[in-house]
DNA sequence: CTGAAAAATGTAATCGATTACATCAAAACT
DNA sequence: AGTTTTGATGTAATCGATTACATTTTTCAG
């Protein structure tokens, strides 16, 4: 490895002739010379004018504008260990709120001049982990992580490398990780007791599940044993239908129940998604909601208030979820402590889907 | 500028000091160390393994895998001025088929290692160009605009930066530009004929306006008025109803509409979100639809088949626009000379919103 | 007017990869 | 064996910003 061992000259000069031939976009180092002035300065009228005279400021900005020029954020982040920029990783943008979480998050973190990376992870715990390794090389100063508890690998793989992150939508209590979301169990337990309340003992209750079942499906099925157990009743895992997560699927699955002669007077739905298959079954069937039977969402879509019958359900703050996981990002970057728990709530709308019995 | 002028020697010796203290993220060097080979060929490893002797580069994947190491996109960006990064600008997330045609797009992409940056403009033009401007220092090879005809200056700033876009949603013929969309004017005409053709006569349109009045509003008024010439009838501004898109507004305007005496056989809608607000305040009002009033959407979500009423609408090929646009968009990236525009299709939706009066 | 303190500006190493070319090693020819 | 070709690896400049510290300029107190 001695420097005398290689002879350099030839190509170094074809270097300098390319400079000359290639129009490359323009440099800090062309906005200093039009201005007749040094780099650093220039770098601070960019991110510090307060220390630059007036005078001088403008001629670099005259300079900035007279050239076109658009600083290198590749260099800047090289130099700074700081891109500015944020990774979310979501399963999918389809899903109920999960767009407006991140069209939230994105308000959000954009107010302190962060940029979004997005990734869908398609359910995929393995393309999730091969997305938050993309997202680390990108350099994302954080992560938000949407929808589902995730795998211990991303997990452990976002301590390794030092990338602060806040899983969301749901949380977990006594973890030393960072939660922003509601709890799924209590507000399953809540939607469904209200079904109870108004005399139903025939309950049955619909899942996603299936394909990606997740800790947020286990979640949601403690949550309806939960309501059984305070009412007293008895369970049975016949109660339980897990369904793929499409309106399609739970349409079918009614179908199936109700030409078994499974009667159930009420169908507690873990999803919006759900409930719209299940009551256009039982528009097929002919079964009238709520005189015939009852059905409830879950999600809070805007949109069930206007179905063919207006659906009760359970609005989940998907927003909020999307504010506060960037507040608490933001915090974590600027070293402030954020809570390791933000826990928010949900809220039944009443849809009259749900006849009372008593 | 001369360089005798400074003593640095002091600042370099506090420099080292610190690199020793410091604990960072490995770098291409200490993976380089540990594998005893040189930093060029790790990094051969990393982008053309092929070029590698399997012995050397066995050792090196081991050397990777003990120091958890991870590339650092910035200085990879610096050097080859590629950051295999793709900006989206679109104007909300909790439009449409917005959302849909995002997650395709994004899908397409990562399938050639593109990462997609998000940028949601709320239909603000000067948004719009900031979000530009930032996603051009992030380095992004390319750009996405989703939904509306986008300002000039932003298309102006991303031609003088050179950055590669896709317009997307509408398009515009015997444009210099790249477009992946359908129709809005055609196909806002073909549901308003379909409307015409089941004898209705006196017609009322309800478009998204107003706030963030944009190209595609006006083309849908002129297919709109493209229609009404077709069948001969007399145009009047009143038939012409802007609303700010949601369903509340709507609601309202219909409400407004009917209590003036204003009686039209047919709502004609420019998107679903309206027709949802007119189809609840008839609702409200008592009106039975089809039957005493006829209603059509224009967005084609799958909701409106599960509504109060079954809409009729528009369905638009959202998710074939974000694959064709990531398509356009690589073809562009890798020299390929993709075709200035794809036109896409619409697809009428018969939910029997309509009534025949014939 | 002088000297000290404060403000503005300049110098040049540095961040961590890539890669043109040089070099060395091994294989394939005469 | 000697020469050429091919293959694998190393060297070190380079991308474009930032910034610690040095230096120069300005301000201001006495």
């Amino acid at each position: 490895m001695q420097s005398d061992k290689y002879d350099n000259s030839k190509r170094f000069d074809k270097m300098k002739e390319r400079k000359k031939i290639a129009r490359k976009r323009p440099t800090i180092n062309d906005v200093a010379e039009l201005a007749n002035v040094s780099t650093a300065t220039v770098s601070r009228c960019l991110s510090k004018p307060e220390l630059v005279r007036p005078d001088v400021r403008t001629r670099v900005e005259a300079s900035v504008v007279e050239l076109g020029y658009v600083l290198d954020g590749a260099a800047k982040t090289l130099k700074t260990h700081q891109s500015k920029t944020i990774g979310v990783i979501v399963p999918t943008l389809e899903i109920g709120g999960y767009a407006s979480a991140i069209q939230a998050f994105e308000k959000t973190v954009a107010a302190e001049k962060y940029t979004a990376i997005l990734g869908v992870s398609d359910f995929d715990a393995d393309k999730e982990l091969q997305l938050a390794h993309n997202l680390a090389e990108k350099g994302v100063d954080g992560i938000m992580l949407i929808g589902m508890d995730s795998d211990d690998r991303l997990i452990s793989f976002l301590e390794k490398v030092h990338i602060p992150h806040v899983n969301s939508w749901h949380f977990r209590r006594d973890s030393k990780y960072y939660w922003v979301g509601f709890d799924n169990r209590a507000a399953i337990q809540a939607i469904t007791s209200y079904v109870f309340q108004h005399g139903h003992r025939d309950v049955v209750f619909f899942v996603g599940g299936a394909e990606h079942a997740n800790a947020r499906t286990e979640l949601r099925r403690q949550g309806f044993m939960d309501a059984i157990s305070d009412y007293n009743l008895e369970f049975s895992e016949d109660l339980i239908f897990e369904v793929p997560y499409n309106s399609k699927a739970s349409q079918l699955e009614f179908h199936r129940l109700w030409s078994r002669g499974n009667r159930p007077t009420a169908v507690v739905c873990a999803n919006d998604i759900l409930a719209i298959g299940v009551l256009r079954a039982c528009k097929q069937i002919g079964l009238r909601v709520p005189d015939d039977i009852s059905v409830t969402g879950f999600d809070g879509l805007d949109i069930m208030a206007d179905l063919w019958t207006p659906i009760t359900t359970m609005a989940v703050p998907a927003k909020q979820i999307g504010e506060e996981s960037g507040n608490c990002l933001l915090n974590l970057l600027m070293n402030k402590n954020p809570k390791t728990l933000t826990e928010l709530h949900c809220t039944l709308i009443e849809g009259g889907s749900v006849k009372s019995l008593i």
